[in-house]
DNA sequence: CACGATACTGTACAAATGTACGGTATACTG
DNA sequence: CAGTATACCGTACATTTGTACAGTATCGTG
């Protein structure tokens, strides 16, 4: 088989195999050389071996699918947080059939108090909260003035911002061209 | 072994490996088994099997960590987009050393078009971009007014938006606060 | 209680997968 | 040109991993 440039091909080896990382699972040794046209897995180990010496992936020896990229040092965790397309009024648990997908996010939270929502509206707008955006909403037992918190009223769900004073809570929108 | 209630054991072994998928691949079957002390594979293999009977799971048969999420339909692919520290003066390629991590994004964009920035400054603060904001960046050839655009000016990169009218190229930022 | 369903154990086997040894061809360098 | 590095091929082997067969124990139900 012809020979290639001096590291083209393995700059493509490294972007496939992290386009397949994204894609749930690192691919194994043969199905990166079925995808180059590759006959020996061993073309394609000695591509990832270098790779992982010049530090752009990191391998566990002995491993079915051990490839991984190096991940920054002190980086929070991806953990996939479920988008509810109904809200969760009563335990979380009770929302799972409304599952419309999983979203990644990088968060240090536990995975069980993070869920995610679509935003409709654009009381928010000041906050950075735009009509559309997906929110992800981390359960907690208190909230504080100042917090932006999503509101169960009757069977609606609303983003606000909390606003605590002389015992009254007040639940007050970003936007100047909307009341509390 | 002593029985666990019906149902709450399938639930751990759910969210284990969906938190398992997310940090990049899926768990081995006797993974799962040590994980929950399990003594017999042939357990994990039960609870696998129902999960993917109730569709709260897919699995390829005969393949090593063959397990995924059940996508919805038209889904975006997800995708990992390396976030530069450093703004790619050149083509792309150069960036790489400068390489803080991937991020991963559901897009259906080529890969390779992609790339993420940390945003300083609230000069767009109006179009939902504040400060500390990880921005998703697309290469294209051409942009129009409008868009919002990285623009490269000597070696600092800005986030504006783009205004072309009688030949003249402004840059307009999103917050009345600053000046075009 | 007989019966079925659920939860789990134990062992064995076959397929998938990572790894090692040895070989060929092309390019670059002194 | 000899020497070295890179890119790739072919095959064999050991481990990891998914899967199947057979069995025990607990719970709920008619």
């Amino acid at each position: 088989m012809g020979r290639t440039p001096a590291g083209q091909t393995r700059e493509k080896v490294f972007r496939f195999v992290r386009d397949r990382l994204a894609g749930g699972a690192p691919p194994t040794v043969r199905e990166v050389m079925e995808a180059f046209g590759f006959r020996s897995p061993q073309t394609v180990r000695e591509h990832l071996d270098a790779l992982v010496e010049d530090g752009r992936l990191e391998k566990e020896a002995g491993l079915a699918r051990g490839l991984k990229l190096p991940g920054r040092r002190g980086e929070a965790p991806t953990v996939l947080v479920p988008l509810l397309g109904r809200v969760p009024a009563g335990p979380l648990d009770a929302a799972i059939e409304d599952l419309q997908g999983h979203l990644p996010v990088q968060s240090r939270r536990a995975p069980g108090d993070l869920f995610c929502l679509r935003v409709r509206g654009d009381s928010m707008k000041d906050a950075g909260i735009l009509d559309g955006d997906l929110v992800v909403v981390r359960r907690q037992p208190r909230a504080e003035t100042g917090d932006v918190v999503v509101a169960l009223i009757g069977d609606e769900a609303t983003v606000k911002r909390l606003h605590v004073a002389r015992g009254r809570v007040e639940l007050r929108p970003a936007n100047d061209a909307y009341l509390p």
